[in-house]
RNA sequence: GGGCGUAUAGCUCAGCGGUAGAGCGCUCGCCUCACACGCGAGAAGUCCCUGGUUCGAACCCAGGUACGCCCA
């Protein structure tokens, strides 16, 4: 079948028959390959590495729609471009999704062991491991997918270690034994960031220590199981109630142990009975008030998570059962003096659910202030610029005040700390294995965001010096959500500075947050995740990205299907667009404009506009403008009044008119599908392929700019007095009930010389012929504000009686209201020329309105 | 506890000093030779509340109310 005939019988877009097929021929031509060597200025972007272990959810569908808009956008401006696609190997998340694997054998990875293990993970990942990724290309995304990432390739291991290796040599990364957030089930550390706070409801209980030498002290906690490692008991140094008790003794219920009762400004004079117990095991203000006043510190709770022998006859018992035993014991003994419902934030382990303990434990830090700092300064000066910039707020206020950042894990699945311990427990921190026997290195994984922080760079060869890094660090844009901020987009900063010696990107994009429809979290747990898969099968991945893009701008939004299925619209809208004009033009006629009228002037100014307006939104980050500038221009303005005004050319005989509509028609078409191709990349490159002269594919073709359209201004006045004249009558024949195609005769009246020269436009829009008589019908007053459309027809005015005297209400009340402007002398004297003026027109276009409706009501009512 | 944001048509959202907008939904009329995933017409809004600034406020400022999110 030939192409035209194809076209003929396509009535209807079909994304998914084109989709697949098109994506192919974009990868077939390696229209996403990214050259070094290749000519144009360099654009990069790294894909934030999503988690192995994920599939495509809706923030990645937006994240991708919003990248690839912009590499389609900046290739076809001719820049060297690179997308770096990849993953990152999700430390706690892939060995828990091994695990559970194993588990359903039976089996532990302790059974394995773990290289057995390691090799199984490995397995997995080759497997599996690059799923998400293959559902980006269902997105479109135009990623140069030879260049997959992973952040265990082995080279990329490398350069981890190699910053592990010189952080440590800076004096930045050390070892010590802190307070961390503790996971139980998963039996790691984890970083601040990775803990999610919850309100809860637990019980606040006050519980008397007796004094030694007479007295009691009453303290208050929510954890009296933890009263096993108390240490001192803390009292404000200016509470005078417990001035007298400093520096003697308290007795530990249950232990027995003898504590002393110190002064401390931290402590809270409000809060409970204003005496703090102090257990530096367990809390970490209690740690650091534990350190400065030398306090030894004691664990209650080990690792296990079980308690310890500090009360031998419960050593063993869970957390949860140690705390009912304590109540219990206390209650008994008369210690619990008031135990009150309480409500408060608690730390959960974002990855397992299980409350954090916060535990003692012997860990690898990295101290992040000096990196810090060139970080700040870069935002502040704007080299590194947010969009919104409001986000560069939740970017500062981490960064400023930031702390040191546990790095170790106690995880399988990882990077291996390179750090190697000695038989005698010294250890040296190096990549190779050193010389000598008897090394073995850390057991401890680092944590998965220090391998991802390295991404820009790490991607590129870094720190071999190859061609990609020369050009394409440093990058341009990132593109991620606003949870990511501070685990990654300051990383990443702080990193890329240290070491790559340069920004890795100076623009950040924060794109919105989808949320459910009903406003709650968008989430597969709460079951109010939507699938953009099934969007796609659905609608088409164009229609998919023109509704995220048109849902998203500056704030958080709820996910609205009706937007995605305005995409799809639109794509059926132009296919069938296309459809009309490749079908019907001049089979001569190439997109370049000749011998144009005044609506072919009008449609190209307007076409000159749009490409201003889109270029701008694509430039400055306005996503959901620019889906909104190219709907209205495409619909409203193209197919709406363009198209249905030369229909009537393209079918004619007269050849001259015929070829100007259609070479108009196909100017705007090719330059419509390049504006729209980075939004809509299926359906503008299938409709390209239609396209009379085109060479290649759009893809790969120029950007439209304004170069050569011409603008017309006193066209786009002449159109509008068109569309004001055929709107009105086509609502004169709905309110007299006449048919929606009957034909009207009109006539103009006062200065309508322009709207005079258009009666072939009229005919063809609005079923109107002009005829030259004195006999006044029903009215259209036009824009122009001096000429007046009136039409002609037996007993219409009649039919139209209550129209008029309604229209002739709303131009009394608006002209009372200019009027009333115009009487303030304030308002004459202080606003602006431009807009006194305007009023002034205002009142009198309104003013002669209401005559003239007046006049007609007057006939009518005469008889 | 600290911070950020949002309240505009039935719904989802634009607009951010000078005549209240879109898509969907709704009402009415059309199978008009690109599209019924369509065409035409229409109804629908104390722009959250109270003050203030201004000739003029949905828009700027202050306070309040209600939601949402982030950080500790």
């Amino acid at each position: 079948m030939d192409r035209r005939a194809e076209l003929e019988e396509r009535t209807r877009y079909e994304a998914a028959e084109v989709e697949g097929r098109v994506f192919a021929g974009w990868a077939e031509a390696n229209v996403f390959t990214a050259d070094p060597n290749a000519a144009g200025e360099p654009y990069c972007i790294a894909l934030p590495p999503p988690n192995v272990t994920g599939s495509l959810h809706m923030g990645h569908a937006l994240n991708g729609a919003v990248q690839d808009l912009l590499i389609r956008w900046r290739r076809m401006q001719g820049r060297n471009v690179l997308w770096q696609p990849g993953t990152d190997h999700a430390g706690i998340a892939t060995q828990m999704v091994v695990e559970r694997g194993l588990a359903a054998e039976g089996k532990t990875r302790h059974d394995l062991g773990r290289d057995a293990f390691i090799e199984r993970v490995w397995a997995w990942k080759e497997a599996t491991g690059s799923t998400i990724i293959e559902q980006y290309k269902r997105l479109g995304a135009s990623m140069d997918y030879s260049r997959e990432r992973f952040t265990m390739d082995d080279d990329y291991a490398l350069a981890v270690q190699d910053v592990f290796v010189e952080l440590h040599s800076r004096g930045y990364i050390y070892r010590d034994n802190y307070l961390v957030n503790w996971s139980v089930p998963l039996a790691t550390a984890i970083s601040d960031l990775e803990v999610e706070h919850k309100d809860v409801n637990d019980a606040l209980y006050e519980v008397a220590y007796e004094v030694e030498g007479g007295g009691e002290i009453t303290i208050a906690t929510v954890r009296p199981v933890t009263i096993l490692a108390d240490v001192a008991i803390a009292v404000h140094p200016d509470d005078p109630r417990y001035a007298a008790l400093l520096g003697t003794f308290a007795i530990v219920p249950m232990v027995g142990r003898k504590i002393p009762i110190i002064a401390d400004e931290r402590v809270e004079i409000e809060f409970g009975t204003g005496a703090l117990k102090i257990t530096p095991g367990h809390d970490p203000i209690d740690f650091e008030i534990g350190k400065d006043h030398g306090l030894e510190a004691l664990s209650a709770i080990g690792l296990d998570g079980k308690l310890t022998d500090l009360m031998p006859e419960w050593e063993g018992l869970t957390a949860d059962e140690g705390h009912e035993r304590v109540v219990e014991h206390l209650r008994e003994s008369g210690a619990l003096r008031e135990e009150t419902p309480y409500r408060h934030s608690v730390g959960f382990c974002q990855r397992s659910g299980a409350r954090i303990e916060p535990l003692i434990s012997l860990q690898w830090f990295c101290r992040m202030d000096e990196l810090a700092k060139p970080a700040i300064d870069v935002v502040k000066s704007r080299e590194v610029r947010f969009h919104p910039e409001r986000m560069e707020k939740i970017y500062l206020d981490w960064m400023e005040q930031i702390r040191p950042w546990c790095v170790s894990r106690q995880l399988w699945w990882g990077h291996r700390l390179p750090v190697w311990f000695a038989a005698d427990g010294t250890h040296v921190v190096q990549v190779e294995r050193p010389e000598g026997e008897g090394w073995e290195q850390s057991t401890d994984a680092l944590d998965t965001w220090f391998s991802s922080a390295l991404w820009p760079y790490a991607t590129l060869g870094w720190p071999e010096q190859t061609p990609e890094l020369a050009k394409w660090y440093p990058g341009n844009v990132l593109v991620t959500g606003r949870d990511i901020i501070n685990l990654w987009v300051a990383r990443m900063i702080m990193t890329g500075i240290a070491f790559a010696d340069g920004l890795p990107f100076t623009d950040v994009y924060i794109n919105s947050t989808i949320q459910a429809a009903d406003g709650r979290r968008m989430s597969k747990s709460l079951g109010t995740g939507v699938d953009p898969l099934e969007l796609i099968d659905q609608y088409g991945a164009d229609a998919t990205r023109y509704g995220l893009l048109k849902m998203c701008s500056t704030q958080d939004v709820r996910f609205a299907e009706g937007m995605i299925d305005e995409g799809r619209g639109l794509a059926n809208k132009l296919w069938n667009a296309s459809r009309l004009v490749l079908l019907n033009a001049d089979p001569e006629a190439l997109p370049t404009p000749n011998g144009l009228e005044a609506v072919d002037r009008w449609i190209l100014d307007r076409l000159a506009q749009t490409i201003d307006d889109v270029s701008a939104g694509y430039e400055d980050f306005q996503f959901s403008a620019a889906t909104k500038t190219l709907y209205s221009f495409i619909w409203n303005e193209f197919c709406d009044w363009y198209l249905e005004a030369i229909k009537a050319r393209l079918y004619g005989d007269d050849v001259a008119s015929k070829r100007a509509a259609s070479e108009t028609a196909l100017f705007v078409i090719e330059r419509t599908l390049g504006l729209l191709h980075p939004i809509c990349p299926f359906v503008t490159e299938e409709l390209w392929s239609f396209l009379p002269a085109r060479t290649g594919l759009l893809a790969w073709s120029e950007f439209p700019t304004t170069e050569g359209i011409p603008r017309d201004a006193s066209a786009a006045t002449t159109v509008a007095a068109v569309i004001e004249a055929v709107t009105g009558v086509r609502r004169l024949r709905q309110d007299a009930e006449l048919s929606p195609r009957a034909e009207m005769v009109a006539t103009v009246t006062g200065d309508g010389a322009a709207i005079r020269a258009e009666a072939s436009l009229l005919a063809a829009l609005g079923a109107i012929t002009l005829v030259e008589t004195t006999a006044a019908g029903p009215a259209v007053p036009l824009p122009a504000g001096t000429a007046t459309l009136h039409i002609q027809g037996d007993g219409l005015a009649g039919k139209l009686r209550d129209r008029i005297a309604k229209r002739r209400e709303e131009a009394l009340a608006e002209h009372k209201k200019a009027e009333a402007k115009l009487g303030n002398a304030k308002f004459v004297e202080r606003a602006p020329v431009e807009v006194v003026e305007e009023e002034r027109e205002r009142s009198e276009r309104f003013a002669r309105d209401a005559t003239e409706l007046e006049a007609q009501l007057a006939a009518l009512d005469a008889g």
